[in-house]
DNA sequence: CTGAAAGCGCTTACAG
DNA sequence: CTGAAAGCGCTTACAG
């Protein structure tokens, strides 16, 4: 270690100026520190963890059903979501030392794999991102005995944050009753999805409160693409069910919607609201721009930062489960009917 | 190493084995696979980094304006040029065993500062994605002598994938013009940009061939947000210049003169035809759908990957650079105007 | 307050 | 074909 010859010192008291032990002489120190300077030396970080065993490594695993997605097509998912959760995680990670390492994973084929960061054991931590896992995949991540928290899904027994869906689709079902609209129809997710009877619960709290049934013909499941959504709007129209209004439960689909409608030469908002779920890129660039629920995606990346830290430094601590508000953000989708 | 114990072997012998070495007897390596398979071993990366020098770890710098960029505003800046880059390069590293270490970083603040993931010595390579640097940062990654490329601008003496500028300006004026639009305006990017006369080049190069000249008022140049492509579209609307096409030079300008044009209840493509440039996620999703250039991103991904492994592997080779051939993807915002 | 020594878990010549 | 030994560059008790 040059920076010890340099300022005569042994390299255990450089390490303890590295690690800022108060043990050393103020002049020792500032010895020690100009020899750092002068060399530019860099600790290495492999032989640091070698001994420490701390990497200093966080990662985050991208849940897909599909390892390379174009997330710009119309009949794909829009993964808007993973990207903003990776940006607010990034940009909380500032504040530390720590790396962030990151991968896609399809955890749904039947396979026995981890994602390769897990399995090689390159992170302290890993943010697990998205909800398309099953109990098999949980299970194989928990045996690891790593310190895990799960981002935009709720499970037992493990630290999550999610987006509080019951709410936010209360909010948007209130919002549109509140600006006078009747008959809206819902075109929901996927109904095999964890929480699409959250979903429902949300709506028919909304209705119930203005004293509204929910019309069994009024609305669809559907995935959460653009093309998903064209189609499940052209059903719901072709259907002739009465309608001022469409809460839709993506971004994506709130576009397919708005798509169809347009084809039809119906206009937004006047004949027809729309309201979307997410806040994602699209919305701001959409002409008219689209009302949506945020869920708050960069907020869900700072606190998952936080809990998974937490976790790292007090693992048996017992698990922080997280629900964030969402909020409804107004443009131009939406016109007041009374 | 309680390998070695289970089968019976040296652990120099149970190294060899890891690394493929051919010089072990079959009997012995079957032994030793098996020891390796029961107790689930897994090598211990920082230990095999403190002999080997090689991290297996690659890279990946976001050159951004802001740390934390909300990529969704409309007057900001779409990052889906990152977001899709990067897919493209976590897409090509499932078939290797590197993993990806990504970090936002502004270049253009003048500090002596380089991302961290640099500084910490953390990576064999780097990419580095956006054209936000000025000469001093490219210098200073120099300096560290780790293999870098750069994707999405080029730059003299240095590895770079980026796209064919002038082709995609040509190619999409061009277009305009076999469908018969005789009177294009067009949304540039920043006038400050490395590539603004590249642009120009292009245009020109279509406007020639065809027999007509660039009109001096035709053109402004703006920034790549919603909101700027928004108010560059009305100037140059308020101008009084006769326009049938716009061709803008992002997704996100497009996007916003599209906003405009509708609140003047302009008709697209009826009255005006548009083209964007990058094929974003906002593209597919437009209504009606936007008809654009696309940079091939994940292209740019893939190919920068290579380019970083083989730097990797022959650190002295000369630099190449790797122009990627852009194409137009038409959806339905030009019409055919004879 | 500071130094010498051991040890983290690998790989790599080098013997045999 | 296989094993013993050295060494990678740190940190951490432990002496002094």
């Amino acid at each position: 270690m040059d920076v010890a010859k340099e300022a005569n010192v042994s390299k255990s008291t450089v390490s303890l100026v590295m690690n800022n032990s108060d043990s050393v002489k103020l002049e020792t120190r500032i010895k020690v520190l100009d020899a750092i300077q002068k060399l530019g030396y860099v600790p290495n970080m492999a032989a640091r963890e070698l001994t420490t065993k701390v990497k200093n490594i966080l990662g985050l695993v991208f849940l897909t059903d599909n390892a390379t997605n174009r997330s710009y097509q119309f009949d794909s998912v829009t993964e808007t979501l993973l990207y903003d959760t990776f940006n607010g995680i990034s940009s909380g990670m500032k504040q530390t030392d720590f790396g962030l390492l990151s991968e896609r994973f399809s955890a749904l084929e039947p396979n026995q794999e981890l994602p390769s960061l897990l399995k090689n054991n390159r992170v302290d931590g890993v943010f697990i991102v998205g909800g398309l896992f099953d109990d098999a995949f949980i299970q194989r991540v928990q045996q690891r005995k790593i310190a895990a928290v799960l981002v935009g899904r709720n499970y037992p027994g493990i630290d999550w944050v999610a987006p509080d869906v019951l709410d936010a689709m209360y909010k948007g079902t209130k919002y549109l009753l509140e600006t006078g609209h009747q008959d809206i129809v819902f075109l929901l997710g996927p109904q095999t999805s964890p929480v699409a009877h959250k979903k429902l619960e949300g709506i028919c709290k909304a209705l119930d409160e203005a004293g509204l049934p929910l019309r069994p013909d009024a609305f669809k499941y559907c995935d959460y693409s653009g093309s998903s959504g064209y189609n499940s709007m052209k059903e719901l129209w072709t259907s002739g069910i009465g309608m001022d209004a469409v809460f839709a439960a993506s971004d994506g689909i709130a576009m397919g919607a708005m798509r169809f409608l347009y084809d039809q030469k119906v206009r937004i908002p006047d004949d027809i609201s729309i309201v979307g779920y997410e806040q994602s890129v699209i919305t701001e660039h959409a002409v008219p721009a689209l009302t949506t629920i945020d869920i708050n995606k960069e907020r869900m990346g700072e606190e998952a930062l936080r809990i998974l830290l937490n976790r790292i430094s007090r693992p048996k601590a017992k698990p922080v489960q997280l629900m964030i508000a969402p909020s409804l953000v107004i443009r131009d989708t939406v016109k007041k009917r009374r």
